[in-house]
DNA sequence: CGATAGCCTG
DNA sequence: CAGGCTATCG
């Protein structure tokens, strides 16, 4: 049935189109880390923070500007080492910007706390810790070199063999740390889930082969550059050590740093023989390249080209290569250091389009991005059609007996008695379109292809009393009912398929709570966006793969993050600062989600959600304690397609939210509620229809196919999805429209033939209805707000 | 006994 | 919607 190969096919070229909100966030990145001078550190500086810590990276810079004289006498107090960490990326004459600084340190302590439940927190604490002391010693060093150097010059007669020794060593300092840095980054990507981070790795990649001259303007492919800069120097330089770092960086190992200690002896040393060979300077000089941060681009500094310089420049090109050493080992701690705060971080961004806090980046890039997402996420809301037909394996099982189900009262069994049966199926006969596999699947190719695969007997069933009307392609427009006041670019389609979900759907089996549905697709690009969208997987899911994190991250579901009406359910990142107060408070499931759902009523940001406490899952995911309206939006929406959801299907399709019995309770709850008005609607248009029939006795028929049809052109449709999808931006899947119908028809047959007298008469048709539940679109995998 | 559906009420 | 209550189920 599904037809994986098509998926991926189709799946690509989504990819590609999606890179473009991906790419914006590393652009992101990458433009403020670039654009905004560095700010000078007293603790290792991480650019990171900076970012967070400060919203508009450019504007930052303003105020700082010291001239590189100034900067120089600055950096003499400052330790080497910050110079190194925070600039990695500074190609340009460093301008200072000292503000950041200390807010960097506390910035960082802040997000700390903020995830103190995760155990990665602990240990970057003391990679942290580490790093300082290392620069520290290193400083020491200094200074003890620089007595060295005093004392007396006759080393300096060395010589070139010395100076080669020295540029040897340095080398293998470098690789070292390079090695070292290497193996932290894995230890991050370990604690993050690595797998998670390496698709994205691999996602990016393949984005930027696309559009890498683009994105790297941007610095959008920064991340990937960070990944695979640790490769390309080991490149450059043949590595003799080549994993034995990695030994020492067990996951929290203290041992990390150890090694860069070492390597910072020997780069001491090396300044040492440099300092002895007259240059008064050269230390100072030093001091002022590391403090003042990158005049040369890491990535630039080629080894090769060093030498050459050394040895034809003599001591000043020992110098420099030294420097650009530091450089380099700077920026490399400083990019690794940048990505994890990222991972940590990035969330706060997104999910809080918001300005205010510290974190945000480039306000239009966000809200770009947030557009693109919420546009994916429309796309695949609005497609929910197609996705009805896909359903999962399980649906099959369980459809099945649905459709014959729905088939035998199409067929007129639910016929009252006293009426003769109209033509059944012709009277179950919904209005259904049944889109095209084929349309959705140009729409949503990942989400096309899985579906249709994946249409349940039922479905088929179903759409064969229909006439095999096409619906228009939801491509160019999302069936949303009314125009949504959304704005949808034409091409927001395309975004549609980088949901992982489509792909995912296919594959795993929608709603099965017990096995946990592979997602074989790696459709999804990782993007930091993963870490914005506050949701993760739940570590409760312990049943999740690994891939299926992927999705759970995939953009889509930012979408809500980005709409200003919607809000994050989770408290923007940047907020961290303040939401503590707020999150801590509710550290209890139970009342904080009823506050939430309550209290949030409004739907105001996310910064007043309720959220509850964010935790951090193994995914790197954020969980939220305590259910936003956001995910009542969700629920409802799902309810479209399943009406009796377990918890565990529950539990699949909120990853962002943090179950614990309250919360499950809560949210089976709505479903009780929903299924209660959707009933309750069902029983009053069945009653109204019945009324009719007798009223007008000439025509019973007619009453029928007016009544008991629940066609987008009916009263009844109108107030169900006024319930359930009172946005409209979603397009109410055809799915629901026929079970709906199977339901008004059940009512009205069991009223009729007055059965509705059984204090029990409902039962039976709550377990008709029961089993004509279908598949969840993989989309609603993602954590976020489907629409507003 | 806990979980959940359903009903009723607010 | 949420609470409360009951009935059912494993």
């Amino acid at each position: 049935m599904d037809s994986p190969t098509d998926l991926f096919s189709d799946s690509s070229p989504q990819i590609h189109e999606f890179s473009p909100t991906l790419t914006a966030l590393p652009g992101v990145h990458s433009q403020s880390s670039a654009g905004r001078p560095p700010p000078a550190f007293r603790s290792p500086g991480f650019p990171l923070i900076h970012h967070l810590l400060q919203p508009g990276g450019a504007p930052r810079r303003i105020g700082h500007l010291n001239t590189n004289l100034g900067i120089h006498r600055q950096l003499e107090e400052r330790h080497l080492e910050e110079n190194a960490g925070e600039r990695d990326r500074r190609v340009e004459p460093r301008i200072e910007g000292e503000e950041g600084v200390i807010e960097g340190e506390d910035g960082l302590f802040e997000i700390k706390k903020r995830h103190s439940d995760v155990a990665l927190a602990a240990e970057w604490t003391q990679d942290i810790l580490k790093v300082k002391r290392m620069k520290l010693e290193s400083r020491q060093r200094d200074g003890e070199i620089d007595r060295n150097t005093d004392r007396g010059g006759r080393r300096r007669e060395g010589g070139r063999e010395v100076r080669r020794r020295e540029k040897e060593e340095l080398k293998e300092q470098l690789e070292e740390a390079r090695e070292r840095l290497q193996a932290l980054q894995e230890k991050v990507w370990r604690a993050f889930g690595e797998k998670h981070i390496e698709e994205e790795e691999k996602s990016r990649r393949h984005r930027s082969g696309n559009k890498a001259a683009a994105d790297r303007g941007e610095g959008d492919v920064r991340m990937m550059e960070e990944a695979d800069i640790t490769e390309g120097m080991y490149d450059e330089e043949d590595i003799d050590g080549g994993g034995m770092e990695k030994e020492s960086f067990p996951l929290l190992s203290a041992s990390p740093f150890e090694n860069f200690d070492k390597q910072r002896e020997e780069r001491q040393k090396e300044k040492e023989g440099k300092l002895e060979r007259g240059e008064g300077g050269g230390l100072h000089l030093e001091r002022v390249i590391e403090g003042a941060g990158l005049w040369l681009d890491c990535g630039g500094l080629v080894r090769g080209d060093w030498d050459v310089g050394m040895e034809d420049e003599g001591e000043e090109g020992g110098q420099k290569f030294a420097q650009a050493l530091k450089l380099e080992l700077g920026s490399a701690v400083a990019r690794v250091i940048d990505r994890v705060l990222h991972l940590y971080t990035e969330t706060l961004d997104f999910t809080s389009s918001s300005p205010p806090a510290a974190i945000s980046f480039l306000p239009s890039d966000v809200g770009n991005n947030g557009r693109k997402e919420r546009e994916v996420w429309m796309g695949l809301l609005t497609k929910g059609r197609g996705e009805e037909k896909t359903r999962g394996k399980e649906e099959k099982m369980g459809e099945q007996d649905g459709e014959k189900q729905l088939q035998k009262m199409s067929n007129g069994s639910l016929l009252p008695p006293g009426q003769p049966h109209r033509s059944e199926p012709t009277d179950l006969t919904i209005p259904l379109v049944i889109q095209r596999s084929s349309d959705v699947r140009k729409a949503h190719p990942l989400l096309g292809t899985p579906l249709s695969s994946h249409l349940n007997p039922s479905q088929t069933n179903l759409s064969l009393h229909h006439s095999s009307l096409t619906r228009p392609p939801p491509l160019t427009h999302p069936p949303l009912l009314p125009p949504a006041s959304q704005p949808k670019d034409p091409s927001s389609s395309f975004h549609l398929s980088s949901s992982s979900s489509s792909s995912s759907s296919s594959s795993f089996p929608a709603p099965p709570p017990p096995p946990p549905p592979p997602l074989p697709l790696p459709l999804l690009h990782y993007s930091m966006q993963q870490l914005f969208s506050r949701s993760l997987h739940h570590p409760q899911l312990p049943h999740l793969p690994p891939s299926r994190k992927d999705y759970l991250n995939s953009d889509p579901f930012l979408e809500f993050s980005s709409h200003p009406s919607h809000h994050p359910s989770f408290p923007p990142l940047p907020l961290l600062g303040h939401l503590d107060p707020s999150l801590t408070r509710h550290t209890h499931g139970g009342r904080e989600r009823e506050r939430g759902m309550r209290g949030d009523g409004g739907m105001r940001g996310g910064g007043g959600m309720d959220g509850g406490e964010l935790y951090l899952t193994a995914g790197g995911v954020y969980a939220q304690e305590g259910l936003s309206p956001c995910h009542l939006k969700k629920a409802k929406l799902m309810f479209f397609y399943t009406r009796y959801p377990s918890s565990n299907t529950l539990k699949t399709y909120f990853p962002d939210v943090k179950f614990n019995r309250c919360v499950t309770s809560q949210m089976i709850k709505w479903f009780s509620n929903f299924r209660e008005f959707f009933y309750i609607q069902m029983e009053r248009f069945a009653r109204q229809a019945v009324r009719e029939a007798l009223t007008r006795d000439g025509a019973p028929r007619l009453a029928r196919d007016n009544q008991l049809r629940v066609g987008r052109d009916t009263e009844l449709y109108r107030i169900l999805n006024m319930h359930y999808n009172k946005s409209n931006v979603y397009q109410v899947p055809e799915r629901f429209i026929e079970v709906s119908e199977v339901a008004l028809r059940e009512f009205y047959s069991a009223i009729w033939t007055g059965r509705d007298s059984d204090p029990c008469w409902k039962k039976g048709i709550y377990k008709i209805i029961c089993k004509l539940d279908s598949a969840v679109p993989d989309a609603f995998r993602l954590p976020g707000c489907p629409v507003g």
